[in-house]
DNA sequence: CTCGATGCAAAGTATTTGCACCTAT
DNA sequence: ATAGGTGCAAATACTTTGCATCGAG
């Protein structure tokens, strides 16, 4: 198993991308370019508006309603994941392969940790079977305090 | 270990309630006092509409605002918890306890299955001390389609 | 050429807030 | 008496939608 470069999956999440579009009859526009580019540009978790902002500045030019649009195609197609911080705003994330992974909320300073543990997700399973539920997704998501916001309380 | 009778618990529910009030200088009015009684007269998940709507049916007569106002406190206190289903408002679920469950989310009928699993609570705990991370809670809920749904799906 | 896509502004939701009046303590 | 509380309506924050126009296939 080789790691791809960053050109390479940069060219398949646009392959997916296509695919999916031409499977619903969409088109691939010229902001749909725009905005697909951007998303993958960083790893990051983002928001709508950050990904507005982003573009503006860039100079490129792409109305918010098309970003929510968009946003939305790339959920329904795989490209993207929502994850809930607990805020009333969306957050999206990559989504790469099969590989799942969970998060770490730090109510201080907001950070977030991905973590991956493989024995959780198989109890999950377990538990699906248990009551005869065929799971799609799940989310799971661990509020409190990071490392260094525990120090800065104590003291 | 004796179960506690509905009475017992919900005054239980009132004493906490009021000790929290006390603690921070408020008061326990009629408004609140109705909210109360509606909020643990049921064991279901609940959002602020139907308690609104419940109350207003019921001949009482609470604002809004004053709900979304005490649901927050009462969420402060310890008596409630947030459970986020993937929409974008606010479900609440009374809180017992220590015991805590998940969920299961049918995307096909929209009904919530509860389960407990202490293994992967136990993991969970076991994630957080490898990232040195203080846990103050938890959510886990798992999207798919029930038994009923799937056999639905078939036909 | 045709139907899907875009931008804009208006409409929706869900929740919060400012303020004048009210009431528990 | 005096903070804190309430209702109401207006404000907010995020997202969706209607519609006239645009552009990919």
């Amino acid at each position: 198993m080789s790691k791809k470069s960053a050109l390479q999956e940069n060219l398949s999440y646009e392959q997916k991308f296509l695919e999916y579009l031409k499977s619903k009859g969409l088109r691939f526009t010229t902001e749909r370019q725009v905005i697909l580019n951007w998303v993958f540009k960083s790893h990051k978790h983002f928001e709508a508006e950050d990904l507005l902002m982003d573009i503006r500045q860039s100079g490129e030019r792409v109305s918010k309603a098309t970003i929510y649009r968009t946003l939305n195609l790339l959920v329904n197609c795989g490209l993207l994941r929502e994850v809930i911080f607990g805020e009333k705003h969306s957050h999206y994330e990559h989504v790469h392969g099969d590989e799942h992974h969970d998060h770490l909320v730090c109510n201080g300073c907001g950070k977030i940790i991905e973590f991956t543990e493989e024995e959780i997700e198989r109890l999950q399973d377990a538990v699906c079977l248990r009551y005869r539920f065929l799971p799609a997704s799940h989310r799971l998501q661990i509020q409190g305090l990071c490392h260094g916001c525990q120090r800065a309380v104590k003291e």
